[in-house]
DNA sequence: GTTAAACAGGACTATTTTAACCCTATTATC
DNA sequence: GATAATAGGGTTAAAATAGTCCTGTTTAAC
């Protein structure tokens, strides 16, 4: 219960590795897959997906490739999840009602609701700029 | 990413269902079910798994059947997920070394067991007393 | 002491989610 | 026009979760 996926995990990696590279340098996804140790197919995805929250910039044909589309500290650990694996939602019932037989009846829905919002800020009180400064020091 | 299972809301339905008939008070697993609206079979693991922790205490035999125990404050909600879910991995390394093939050149890894380390602390903060009095009030 | 109602738990199956792969555009450099 | 890259749909494979079944053990009641 309550892991993260590989994705996140790979577009986490993919967003700090872009982000020790500089803002304007432009770098492939063979590159970064190489360089990180992961499958060039599954990062691409996740790379479409950060691409699509505005994370990371695009440039597509024979010299493309991903750089980051914001500044490392407009970047939060809660962005990156948001963009790689949607909203979040900690129980059933956050997607659709109807996904829980006891929606009705449930008394701690308020509860399971204000901790996924705590779990959220948590995860938007790391900055990437952060993140790489604590792992630096 | 980040749902909790269904298993560990069946167990804290149950546990506050206990709570509310008092600490002496012997509760079937059949009643439980029917009261709360779910399967019978899949509350029995839960509640089994709530024994072996201590949070809940069983009766055998024919008058038999689960009370609480330890009194609802001495219960948290990270006690409920333990019981129910094993001690947690926010990250595939966690469980072992070997589930990460990156894990020798992960820079992460610290920042990602704070993490883990924070959401345990959220769900350790509410006791079933406390969750009680929220749903009340 | 036999019966019946309950917990205890192993083993299996089904469902759902996640991960991985494949294949076809499209874009832009050379 | 060839090539190297992103964009993305669709399919398959693997893993985790949910749910079921079946057998045993305990104990109150008769
Ligand atoms: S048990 Fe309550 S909180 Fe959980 S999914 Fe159902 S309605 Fe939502
Ligand atoms: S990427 Fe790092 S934190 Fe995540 S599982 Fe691998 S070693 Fe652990």
């Amino acid at each position: 219960m309550l892991q993260v996926s590989r994705k996140f995990e790979y577009g986490l990696h993919a967003v700090t590795y872009l982000a020790t590279k500089g803002l304007g340098r432009v770098v492939t996804v063979k590159e970064m897959a190489d360089e990180l140790g992961f499958s060039q197919e599954f990062l691409s995805k996740a790379m479409q997906s950060l691409k699509r929250a505005g994370i990371a910039a695009s440039v597509q044909g024979v010299k493309g490739g991903y750089m980051l589309g914001k500044s490392t500290d407009a970047i939060t650990v809660a962005d990156i999840a948001i963009a790689i694996e949607g909203e979040p939602h900690l129980v059933r019932c956050g997607v659709k009602a109807d996904r829980c037989e006891i929606f009705s009846s449930c008394h701690h829905r308020g509860y399971m609701n204000t901790l996924q919002h705590k779990i959220q800020v948590l995860l938007a009180a790391t900055t990437i700029h952060s993140l790489l400064k604590e792992v630096a020091g």
